[in-house]
DNA sequence: CATGGAATGTGAAAAATTCACAGAATGATG
DNA sequence: CATCATTCTGTGAATTTTTCACATTCCATG
């Protein structure tokens, strides 16, 4: 029974990043506070929290932090980010080999993802430390330079490292959407990687937040009819549920 | 002069990973400690500390810590690990191609390199991502598969992807040292990876601390005599200084 | 040289945390 | 099922740390 309070305790700091004393009492009331600070004491011998004045916040939360502090997009649309994560998950069935694109979108579904037997392959080393967590996970990641600003690798001869592998379903997210130009992302090599990615996948999920539709960028990787399944946040504009339909997309 | 003041209690707190308020104290004693309670709190704004009851705590040096909780050991001998990093470092000169091995050891090196000019490869994604913080150095990332113990990549055709890459200076982090075997790791591939290392750099540098001398694992991957550099946290045991002074081996 | 703003020091006041001990719950064992 | 040992929990006082408000000093700038 206290193990499961300690799990449930975790849980919550978890999820909140940063809690205060105060308040984990009114969540608990049947405890005393000198359970929950014991509680804590614990918590943090095991790495999972460190314990401030007045509370404690979350490990994993604080590098999250300090990492999005270097990128300098934090979560932004994060709600918007996790609607569309929430729905791209149940396209993830085990067995399967899958490939996950960089970006804070797909990081969102990365933390999503089942433990399940699973092959992933990503260009993400961020995602792909998250994945590792995972005991059933195997974890791809393709080699080359790392980009700055989006934290993706490439620029490296990728084509050769895929010349054997099968994915099957891939999950690409773009910088911008229009029925123009199609899917479009500002980096050149990583364009370069996106496309070789749409030839390779059997199935291709497209994640779009409908604050990049009607927009465009330099490098056009995928049009709609490359893609097999549009994952947005929100209803789209009724021209692109159109063009969809007849680009025989599923919209979800 | 309060600038540089924070910048070396940062500094500080970043290599120690933690530390108490008296401590700081008797480090600063020009200053009062409720200036240095205000320092901590400019740091803990800046996203680099958490203030705990006491004291203060690393962030890099937290996740860090939980990282490594993810893969096997702890980061126990962290003191003597940032005594190899601060020795090691001088060995890092602008304008160079680089090497950083995957593990602990080189995770702590790699907070300390300086943000020069510098081309870094690296097969460890938790390292590309704490390197590419520095807006001069550019990031390599070998690709392959994911190794969930050690966080290295390995298993992809490397040889190909270094073909035509040079490095000046490569360091290697070994899982134990001893004489009758040399240098050497516990996994397959990644001792592969690391061979190819050292026929490709021109300078060798391995980091081995003082408690894994005397001991070997399954695969060997450099010998004594292939290194031009060795750099422990402590003394070597007298036939081991013979035998680097034999091999004419630098001892740092 | 005056002046505003930031940085610093001081001690009291206000937390929050620890500590030690006693009671309660738990669980294994004969 | 009773018993013993072990772990978990609650209480209030003691301790420690932190905060707060205000006085002072230090600079840079007009």
């Amino acid at each position: 029974m206290t193990e499961g309070r300690r799990e449930a305790l975790n849980q919550y700091i978890q999820s909140k990043g940063e809690v205060r004393l105060t308040e984990l009492e009114g969540l608990m009331p049947d405890v005393s506070s000198m359970t929950l600070r014991r509680d804590l004491e614990q918590l943090e011998r095991l790495g999972e929290i460190v314990r401030t004045r007045g509370g404690a916040k979350s490990i994993a939360h604080l590098s999250m932090l300090k990492e999005a502090a270097y990128t300098q997009r934090a979560g932004e649309n994060l709600e918007a980010k996790m609607r569309i994560a929430d729905k791209a998950v149940k396209f993830v069935t085990p067995g399967r080999s899958i490939y996950l694109d960089a970006g804070t979108t797909t990081m969102c579904l990365a933390q999503k993802i089942p433990d399940e037997n699973l092959f992933i392959l990503t260009s993400a080393p961020n995602i792909a430390l998250e994945l590792i967590k995972n005991r059933n996970i195997r974890v791809g990641l393709t080699g080359g330079q790392l980009n700055r600003e989006t934290l993706s690798l490439s620029g490296h001869d990728a084509e050769g490292y895929m010349k054997d592998l099968n994915i099957d379903v891939a999950f690409l997210a773009a910088s911008a959407f229009s029925l123009s130009s199609g899917f479009t992302c500002g980096d050149h090599s990583e364009a370069d990687l996106k496309r070789l990615i749409v030839r390779k996948a059997r199935t291709l999920v497209l994640l779009v937040d409908v604050t990049k539709i009607d927009r465009g960028m330099p490098y056009t990787f995928a049009r709609l009819t490359d893609s097999q399944i549009l994952v947005t946040d929100a209803p789209l504009p009724p021209e692109y549920l159109k063009a969809a339909r007849q680009a025989k997309v599923t919209v979800v």
